[in-house]
RNA sequence: GGGCGUUUAACUCAGUUGGUCAGAGUGCCUCCCUUACAAGGAGGAAGUCGGGAGUUCGAAUCUCUCAACGCCCA
């Protein structure tokens, strides 16, 4: 048992001296041959080019929570933690790294280019792993997973074969979702659709046969230069007389036909519209109806290329459009100008606008995947917390497209598909490759980064050799994770649990909420205003960041963060170390004797503040097994600050300041477990201040707290203690308030005079030295109705009347004024309550106990308005 | 255009199967540096529960409708 207790907490230091030690203890690591329940969970492992945002404090002390819990409860608990190789921004950052070096990508074998991201690599994808354990991460670190190490790779390859050898995975060539940024196709969830004010440009294209012109409208008029037809809607007269008939294409001067196809929206512009069936998806399907020519007027950077006339070629898509807009002007061929709200895509990791481009790419089929994965969260193998993420997880589901799985990048999965050198269209497909490597060549391609991570649950194991710790940890328990990546990420890992394993990768979803600042806006990197979690911990201390966070984070709601409400999590943890250090203060020659407090004579407010305790306890495991992460933090704080602070402390003051040892003892003995027991529940959120103060106050045969049991609670029925409590609270709440709105002044002691106590009499006698602690009082007398003291402040609790003379105290017209008040508002209620009962409809429909509810509140509020009017005749 | 969510005190949120004077924290006002804690204690003011309609004896709660805001999809 430790000696000295500071008078403040102190983390800085105290945090990393605890995990220190709980990593010596082993205490993280899962036990593989343990018989006990598992309890795993796999960390959203996070990229190794970013660092610990809010979003990661909050999701990932979610996911430490839950395993804290679990491990005290006894389960055989692993996190398995790891990062992710993060192809197209890894990639980025590498190649931005190179150019400052002075070095260009082009000019370096892909051996070599691998060779300075794997540096990269070593040098800050750590960073996060770091800033973890600073939260506190209670991560199996052992067996931390990167996605690229060997047999995760080898995992990622394996998958691969099969799907291609189920015939799930085949070669496309069709318009893809092009990056010029990261000069590589991305699937359909990486582009961010944002609406963007442009403008609609009025194009006259001369008509072949009659040489009048036909107006197009256009929001990319740069693409002109890849037209091979005009459409129009077969249904809209205006243009019936053309269709068959060509158009010239101003610029290139190519001849292109005007053709009828549904799919022109009449009333779009002039309901006529230009065709570029290699740069617009629409156009696309139109060109292959048609068959029309399909001209690609782009290289891989968005600039044109060759197919366009030689005074385009080089020039950017901006440029081009500049330029074109100019010439068509100069040829009078630009009729109007229009402003033009436009829906424009956005590659999410590049941010520049994504081109619609002609290649081939790989694509896997989900139609086969999906079943499996829609039925289990439907039938409910597979939870969602909030519920409400099923509907938008069917609805993509059941609308799934192919998804597009190769990148033109380095870093990464390399797609492991070979072409023989003397025909290419002959393909091997396999994880170790051909025999004959010398004969073939592999795809530059690697995986999108996705179709690594969606084999996350299993892969961190060593899926291939089926080592035993899948067969322990798979399914995992709860997966963790942000609303936006649920197509990304989650919807795919269950596709992939049933396809590899054939069962689902984890029974629990909690999708957290999206944090944003104080005005509403989304915490981004770009806008600069999401604040650094390292130096908040430092500011509040990690406990307090942790739990203000999840304080602060309703299910299925934004959090709208601000460092004033870190705050409350800093003043609890203050209050909670104080709480500890009073009772710590108290205890004379160590923790007392050992008391059984089921036997021992326990008063009122020993029994009130244990049963309270149970309560709060059952309640705090109802709101974590519903994932109400921000009801079970705020039940542990009420209870901590409300009950065990403001009443139970207080009240214990008079037994520990008292004569009696045994009493003071008893005290002792209950002040000392119900703090362990708020320091057994507030464990998980806060981990260090948590075990810091359970050092103080462990018995000899007690382990860490990391590792001590749980506390479930019961709810006791316990009637009379409560009804003691609440009468004592009532009485001492009653007498405060008339002091302090009196003015009178909290050095002068009050007498308080009761009358009609007959009843609470000897209840209010067992407390009576409470009631004057905790209330400023020096005398309690019972008086006669008949006896009541003139010129007294009143209260009315249940049918007693509470008098506190004022000769001398205070002002009488304060009293008046306060009476009247409290008049009014009886009025009020009464009012309410009479109409009600003198409803036919509602004594008649209305079942018993409400109506004899109703009945009873009327008669207590018109008791207390009539006692309060005789009062205040008396005084007035 | 389709879907989802939100709307309760100045702010952030609770409010379970409809019935108990509609609650909490922060902020605000008053008093108090009382020997665990001023990062604290005591008290107080503050709400036509987004608008409208309906169901019901009774609606913050159920139904419909309108509106505003946010997100996702097309």
């Amino acid at each position: 048992m430790k000696v000295e207790f500071e008078k403040s907490y102190n983390w800085t230091q105290l945090e990393d001296q605890w995990y220190a030690r709980w990593l010596k203890k082993d205490y993280f690591t899962g036990d593989e041959n343990s018989s006990n329940e598992s309890f795993s969970i796999v960390i959203p492992p996070p990229n190794i080019t970013g660092k610990l945002t809010m979003g990661h404090v909050l999701n990932n002390t979610i996911q430490d929570v839950l395993i804290r819990k679990a491990r005290m409860e006894g389960k055989n608990t692993c996190w398995i933690p790891g990062i992710d190789h993060a192809s197209i921004a890894t990639e980025t950052k590498v190649v931005k790294m190179l150019e400052e070096m002075g070095i260009e990508k082009e000019q370096l074998s892909r051996e070599e280019f691998l060779d300075h991201a794997w540096k990269w690599k070593e040098k800050y994808g750590g960073i996060i792993i770091d800033q973890l354990k600073k939260l506190g991460c209670s991560c199996d670190w052992k067996r931390q997973k990167f996605t690229m190490d060997d047999d995760y790779s080898r995992s990622v390859i394996k998958a691969f074969v099969h799907l291609y050898n189920k015939g799930f995975i085949y070669k496309g060539h069709r318009l893809v979702n092009w990056c010029p940024s990261s000069q590589s196709a991305i699937s359909d969830e990486e582009v961010i659709h944002k609406e963007i004010s442009g403008k609609l440009w009025y194009f006259k294209y001369p008509i072949e046969k009659d040489k009048s012109f036909l107006v197009v409208a256009t929001t990319r008029p740069e693409t002109l230069l890849g037209d091979t037809a005009i459409a129009v809607n077969p249904e809209d007269e205006r243009y019936a007389h053309l269709v068959g008939s060509y158009a010239n294409i101003p610029i290139v001067n190519r001849k292109v036909p005007i053709i009828a196809d549904e799919h022109v929206d009449p009333k779009f512009g002039t309901g006529c519209v230009k065709v570029t069936p290699a740069h617009d998806p629409n156009d696309f399907e139109i060109g292959k109806r048609h068959d029309l020519e399909f001209i690609n007027i782009m290289n891989d950077d968005a600039s044109l290329n060759e197919n366009v006339p030689q005074d385009f070629q080089g020039l950017s898509r901006e440029r081009a459009r500049k330029e074109v807009i100019k010439r068509m002007n100069l040829e009078n061929l630009l009729e109007k100008t229009e402003d033009h709200i436009n829906n424009i895509g956005f590659s999410e990791r590049g941010n520049v606008p994504i081109e619609f481009y002609m290649s081939e790419q790989w694509y896997m089929k989900m139609n086969k995947l999906v079943k499996p994965a829609l039925d289990a969260v439907n039938d409910g193998k597979i939870k969602f917390y909030p519920n409400h993420w099923v509907k938008t997880y069917n609805h993509w589901m059941e609308n799934i497209n192919d998804w597009c799985i190769s990148r033109q990048l380095s870093w990464g999965h390399q797609i492991p598909v070979w072409y023989h050198k003397d025909n290419v269209s002959k393909l091997h497909v396999s994880e170790k490759g051909p025999d004959d490597k010398e004969n073939w060549v592999r795809d530059k391609d690697v995986l999108d980064t996705w179709a690594s991570s969606w084999l996350w649950p299993f892969a961190v194991h060593n899926w291939i050799e089926k080592d035993t710790s899948i067969k322990k940890y798979y399914p995992t328990n709860t997966l963790v994770t942000g609303p936006d990546i649920i197509f990304f990420w989650v919807a795919r890992m269950i596709m992939s649990g049933y396809e590899f394993l054939g069962e689902e990768p984890f029974k629990n979803v909690y999708f957290t909420s999206i944090l944003r600042d104080a005005n509403g806006k989304k915490f981004s990197k770009s806008l600069g205003n999401s604040p650094d979690p390292i130096t908040l911990f430092k500011e509040f201390g990690t406990d307090a960041v942790r739990f203000g966070t999840l304080l602060m984070a309703p299910q299925g709601l934004d959090v709208l963060f601000s460092k004033d409400r870190l705050e409350v999590g800093k003043n609890f943890m203050n209050k909670l170390w104080n709480a500890a250090r009073f009772t710590f203060m108290n205890l004379i020659d160590g923790i007392p004797p050992d008391i059984d407090l089921s036997h021992e004579n326990l008063d009122i407010s020993d029994k009130w503040i244990i049963s309270r305790f149970e309560e709060t306890a059952f309640n705090v495991n109802k709101e974590l097994n519903n994932y109400r992460f921000n009801e079970a933090a705020k039940a542990i704080y009420e209870f901590t600050w409300n009950d065990f602070c403001d009443w139970y402390v207080e009240i214990a003051k008079i037994r520990l300041y008292g004569d009696d040892p045994k009493k003071a003892d008893i005290a002792r003995t209950v002040l000392i477990h119900v703090l362990k027991g708020i320091l057994t529940l507030l464990h998980p959120y806060s981990p260090f201040i948590t075990e810091e103060l359970w050092s103080y106050f462990k018995t000899k045969n007690e382990k860490d707290l990391i590792i001590s049991p749980w506390i479930n609670g019961k709810v006791l029925k316990n009637e009379q203690v409560f009804d003691s409590m609440d009468l004592l609270q009532q009485i001492v709440t009653s007498i405060r308030a008339i002091r302090s709105q009196l003015n009178i002044p909290p050095k002068k002691r009050a007498t308080v005079y009761i009358a009609n106590s007959e009843s609470f009499k000897e209840m209010i006698l067992s407390f009576d030295e409470a009631i004057k602690m905790l209330a400023g009082v020096n005398l309690i007398s019972f008086i006669n109705n008949e006896e009541r003291p003139s010129k007294s402040a009143t209260a009315v609790i249940k049918n007693m009347e509470l008098f506190i003379p004022l000769e001398g105290l205070i002002d009488i017209d304060l009293e008046i004024n306060r009476l009247s008040k409290r008049i009014d508002k009886l009025k009020k209620h009464i009012l309410v309550s009479e109409k009600k009962l003198s409803n036919k409809n509602f004594v008649a429909n209305a079942p018993e106990n409400i109506i004899s509810h109703e009945k009873e509140k009327m008669i207590q509020l018109k008791l207390e308005k009539e006692l309060l009017k005789k009062n205040l005749k008396m005084i007035s």
